[in-house]
DNA sequence: AGTACCTTTGTGTACGTACACATTCATATT
DNA sequence: AATATGAATGTGTACGTACACAAAGGTACT
């Protein structure tokens, strides 16, 4: 390995002062175009690199990062990418940067819409967001992009923003995968359903809606010829939900597997192993604990994850990159992989996640 | 988050000095009794952390690590565990460690005797000791172990050893995986069939052997009745493994779906497709260059992957925490996730490991 | 009691960066 | 020419740990 070049060695080079090379490694301004320049042609030359270690050391400014995602509950969706992020942020412990989190409830636009409002005024260092509601978001967006205040998004984009960078899933590529395996899980001559969310006009749903363009793209290179069958799903009303499946199954007797397009996989699971039905297979999104179960148990074939911890931290270190080291993402847009889970595979993926 | 206490607040609080507390964290010896105790005491109580940064800052010593392993091929096996070691050495550019590769040929004996004899008389900090053989690991480990230096273990671990830690994949379950996976590709009525390593005698092939133990288990829970067909696929022989093929497959006109139980899928999908045989679906193991185009083209069905830079990058992680803070693994068997990797949900890893 | 030797303990410096502060320089204004 | 002003630049210190070195204490022996 190259030996590594220091501040002091890059100022003598360039004959300045290490002074006047931090001020332009940090944007700090005050120096003239030809220390400037004097300065980048060394820098270029000879590839210096922070030292991580001593940077941190000296580090006095405490930054804030706001953490703006739906409430996370354990074993759930925002839960893991919550612990993505706490993760990350132990790695960063010795580190002056203080982190708060401004939950919302993500069935409740004012509850987002209250949330958010506070955010900016709080002048944080960053903000990560876990957008639900477009609207809200590009609000809040604009008013940061006012303040010139950087925010990464996890989970989802939202169009009219300008995020630093994004991590997520490919959520048509998303939807491709549970086709596919909806298609290998159950006999060719069965009927086949997709069980999207009921809520309409917020993100999440929107993630659901690009999936089930995706999964129609994976029929449909199949010359799949047969109608898949549609239905909703409720989220938030257990027994309407219980009322609607059942009807729906009455009215469709030949539906032998069906993929839902949310995290809810497992309610439907959970309510044909109650009613003895066997014979349905079922795919779901998210590895959160309920899902884990049923996979487990057998009512549920299998799990399309899209690996919420790697996307909470991976979101933390892009924020420290862009506040301590100044250094943009040139990839904007990080896609995640798509984990298939099946029993098989479940235990050894619920261990990295015990870590 | 609680303030961060330091080796002076410990000293004061014990009663001794900055330098009494430091021998007692990084065990230099020549502490009275009465001394560590009162340390310890307050250590425990308090709950103290190292600031790894302040830490790596002041480190004087220059650690050698040794990486033993098979001659790293990019984009194949040992050439993405190799990605992941060299990942984790960038995190760790700022401390003084050498790294050194101690290569060998996997398939010849005697390289792993020569390359693996040198390696105790170096008197290396730490090695990382990807197996293949097992007596000359055995030889080399107890070698090691006279010395007091550490090792961890890729990929597979060796009886009779003492390893720090190990990183590799639960091969019985890898079995039962790609099982599943082969029973989901092909029809009912069809005959199935398994291609093992043709070498024995090393512990890639042992792997190979648990593998199979695993499929035969999965088969087995079906009480799936029909004899699976096995065969042996040269690795080395391109010319001899054709004929073996093509042999195998007359003999047995029914078989439609292939399990390859190492890395070599792709050569068996190479040689269909050469001779237009479409309706034989192929499963095999390990995310290399060659098995990716193959199931970008169709001619693989899917890929189970390790997460070999993820064994890389934790083996080197691990080494580090017992070199520099002295912190013993608690838990010496990780296993990786299991990876499934088929045609919709290749491109996102990929772009992962692009990175 | 004096000496030698070993064990235990304390002290001081270096590591490379960030940033506050001091200083110099250039330009405009009176 | 003298002064004020602001930009540009240089200097010095702190961060918390590791480790070398110095100092003190204890024991055994002559």
């Amino acid at each position: 390995m190259a030996k590594q070049v220091k501040i002091k060695d890059i100022a003598k080079m360039a004959g300045v002062s290490a002074g006047t090379v931090d001020r332009i490694l940090h944007n700090r301004g005050n120096v003239s175009a030809a220390s400037r320049e004097a300065v980048e042609n060394v820098l270029a030359r000879t590839g210096y690199k922070y030292n991580i270690h001593t940077s941190a050391v000296s580090l006095k400014k405490a930054y804030r990062i706001i953490i703006a995602i739906p409430t996370a509950i354990k074993g759930e969706y925002w839960g893991n990418i919550q612990r993505g992020i706490e993760h990350a942020m132990e790695e960063y412990s010795d580190v002056a940067i203080d982190f708060e989190y401004a939950y919302y409830n993500q069935f409740d636009i004012y509850s987002c819409r209250d949330s958010f409002a506070g955010i900016p005024d709080k002048n944080p260092s960053a903000v990560i967001i876990g957008a639900t509601f477009a609207s809200e978001t590009v609000t809040l967006c604009s008013r940061l992009d006012e303040k010139n205040i950087p925010y990464v998004f996890v989970d989802a984009v939202i169009e009219g923003t300008h995020p630093s960078a994004t991590f997520s899933s490919d959520q048509n590529a998303c939807g491709r995968i549970i086709g596919r395996m909806l298609n290998l899980f159950t006999p060719r001559d069965a009927e086949l359903a997709v069980f999207g969310s009921r809520r309409t006009g917020n993100e999440r749903a929107s993630n659901s809606k690009t999936r089930m363009e995706g999964l129609k793209e994976y029929f449909g290179s199949l010359n799949y010829r047969r109608e898949i069958k549609e239905s909703k799903l409720s989220v938030l009303d257990p027994e309407e939900s219980r009322k609607d499946i059942l009807d729906f199954l009455e009215r469709n007797p030949r539906v032998k597997g069906i993929a839902v397009l949310n995290s809810r996989g497992y309610i439907l699971a959970d309510i044909l192993a109650a009613q003895q039905i066997k014979d349905i297979r079922i795919v779901t999104f998210d590895l959160t604990v309920n899902n884990s179960r049923c996979v487990e148990n057998g009512t549920l074939s299998a799990i399309i994850c899209q690996r919420p911890e790697l996307q909470g931290f991976h979101a933390v270190k892009a924020i420290i990159r862009i506040l301590l080291y100044n250094i943009p993402d040139k990839n904007i847009h990080h896609y995640m992989p798509t984990d298939i889970i099946i029993k098989e595979n479940l235990p050894v993926y619920r261990e990295i996640y015990a870590e």
